[in-house]
Formats: structure tokens, C-alpha cells, sequence
DNA sequence: CGTTGTGTTGAT
DNA sequence: TCAACACAACGG
């Protein structure tokens, strides 16, 4: 008799080791993860997929030695969005905020969560008061046939700052408007002609708003429970106002109060 | 009670 | 730094 090789399926009290790095079986068939860092081990917590175990080994390596740490699988390549994303996200929690999602298996869900929502986090914690973003003034070209609408730069690098890594490409956002309906637009910069732009679905925001030169498109964030969103909406050129103006619901808070401000003062 | 994950050791 | 092993601590 030659156990030498795996398949040592008899009962033996050896638990089998798995060929992931990081990754370590339990005496009931599931798998640890840990990592080390300065003598000390951190434990990742327990899995039933072996190969579920070994990636969040993975992400625990990129968190806690960079994005050349090596890892089981290799994740995708630089220039993708979703690898930024993920660096990004990576970067913006502490080690342990890393680990407790791990242990708790919500690391994904709360990637997602973070994607959906680009430009939601990061500049503002604020609790729930609606931080207005800025109004852009929709110009002929706007609503012409470039499908694309210019985002003033100083707003635009104030308010939606794009990474290098990522400008050409892009990234969705999603939007919310007055009556809750959702849209999606991709925003990026292009660098020929030096401004930030929401390109694709931005053409049908134009038609469906019956947008015209002249009139506004104004962006705020807000908190919607503890979870922060973004808001955009048109304002109708001035003059009698009609349309959606009335009141903007958003748990009970009136966002539009003050901003019946006439913009037209400035514009002649 | 079953399971987790810590204490510990010995390799690389 | 790492995995292997034993088993105390943990939590439903």
C-alpha cells in the first residue's frame, strides 16, 4: 500500500490540503482563509467552495500588498474598467473594513453597490442634505446631432473627478430624476477637445425631456436612507414655469426651495 | 452541539 | 511568511 499520492480517500485523520495559497481545510470539509502580514496571521474566514476561498484570499493579497501581490487566479488587466473599479474601491476602505467583508461574505455586494454608484461616494460624506452639483446650460450643440452634452470643466473636475486610468473610457453613472425613473449615462473626457462629456444615453434623456438650447440640466447628491445617489433633472428655460417644478420628493426634504433663483440675470 | 479560528510548531 | 495540526473558544 502506497498512499503517496492524493487520492487517499480512506479515512484518513489527514485533512487534505488545498492547492490555493492562503487557503487551509476545517476539519468539516469547508476552508480558512488567512493571510499574514508582520507575524501575525489574519484570518479570512471560512468557506464552502474551495476556489470562493482562494479568491478572497486574492483580494485580501491586493488590499494588503498592492496590485503585484501574487495572488491564485489572475484578475483582469489594468486598463479594464472593472479592475479599476475594484483598486479603486480596494484604496478607499481600511484593511479591516476588507476583511470584516470578507469574513461576512458581502465583499462582492458591496463592490456592486460601490460601482453603481461612481461619484456617489468619496467627495462629500454628507449625511442627508442635498449637495447641489451645478447647473449646466444646455447649448445648441447640446441638443444637436453630437449626442453628447459638455460639462463645464471647473464643475465637472470639481464634482466628477475622472482618473486618468479611466477618462477615455469612461465610466457609467447612474442618474435619478424627479419622478424617480433612473438613467444611466456614460461620462468621460475627451482629451481632443479637453472637456468632460455624458455621451451615450444622453440622447435620450435630450428627446424624452424635450429638451431645448437655453435650458438647464442641474446635478445634486443626496443621501436616500444611508445610501448616497445621484440626481439630475432639466429646468425649463425661464419664464413660465410649468413642467415638474413643483416639488422634488426626496423623504420629506424639499430640494428645489431655493433654487427657483433666476438665472436669467446673468444671462443678459 | 458543530464550527470557527487561535495557539503553536516547523518548514521555506 | 507560510501551512499543518490540535483543540479551546465561540455562538446558535
Amino acid at each position: 500500500m502506497d498512499d503517496s499520492e492524493y487520492g487517499n480517500e480512506v479515512e484518513s485523520k489527514r485533512l487534505p490540503s488545498s492547492k490555493y495559497k492562503g487557503v487551509v481545510p476545517q476539519p468539516n470539509g469547508r476552508w480558512g482563509v488567512q493571510i499574514y502580514e508582520k507575524h501575525r496571521r489574519v484570518w479570512l474566514g471560512t468557506f464552502t467552495e474551495e476556489e470562493e476561498a482562494a479568491r478572497v484570499y486574492d483580494i485580501a493579497a491586493l488590499r494588503f500588498r498592492g496590485h503585484n501581490a501574487i495572488t491564485n487566479f489572475n484578475v483582469s488587466f489594468e486598463n479594464d474598467e472593472d479592475y479599476y473599479m475594484e483598486k479603486l474601491f480596494l484604496s478607499s476602505h481600511s484593511k479591516a473594513e476588507i476583511v470584516d467583508m470578507l469574513r461576512k461574505h458581502t465583499y462582492r455586494a458591496e463592490l456592486e453597490e460601490r460601482k453603481q454608484n461612481y461619484a456617489c461616494h468619496g467627495i462629500s460624506g454628507n449625511a442627508f442634505n442635498p449637495e447641489p452639483l451645478g447647473e449646466s446650460l444646455v447649448t445648441p450643440s447640446d441638443v444637436g446631432k453630437l449626442n453628447r452634452m459638455v460639462i463645464p470643466k471647473q464643475q465637472a473636475e470639481k464634482h466628477f473627478p475622472l482618473y486618468t486610468e479611466i477618462a477615455s473610457k469612461g465610466v457609467l453613472m447612474n442618474f435619478e430624476d424627479n419622478s424617480g425613473k433612473v438613467w444611466r449615462l456614460r461620462y468621460c473626457y475627451w482629451s481632443s477637445s479637453q472637456s468632460y462629456v455624458l455621451t451615450k444615453g444622453w440622447s435620450r434623456f435630450v428627446k424624452e425631456k424635450n429638451l431645448k438650447a437655453g435650458d438647464l440640466v442641474c446635478f445634486w447628491r443626496s443621501n436616500v436612507g444611508s445610501n448616497p445617489r445621484l440626481f439630475m433633472d432639466s429646468k425649463p428655460r425661464n419664464g413660465s414655469g410649468f413642467e415638474t417644478m413643483g416639488e422634488v420628493r426626496l423623504f420629506g426634504v424639499n430640494i428645489l426651495d431655493e433654487s427657483n433663483r433666476d438665472y436669467a440675470a446673468n444671462n443678459r
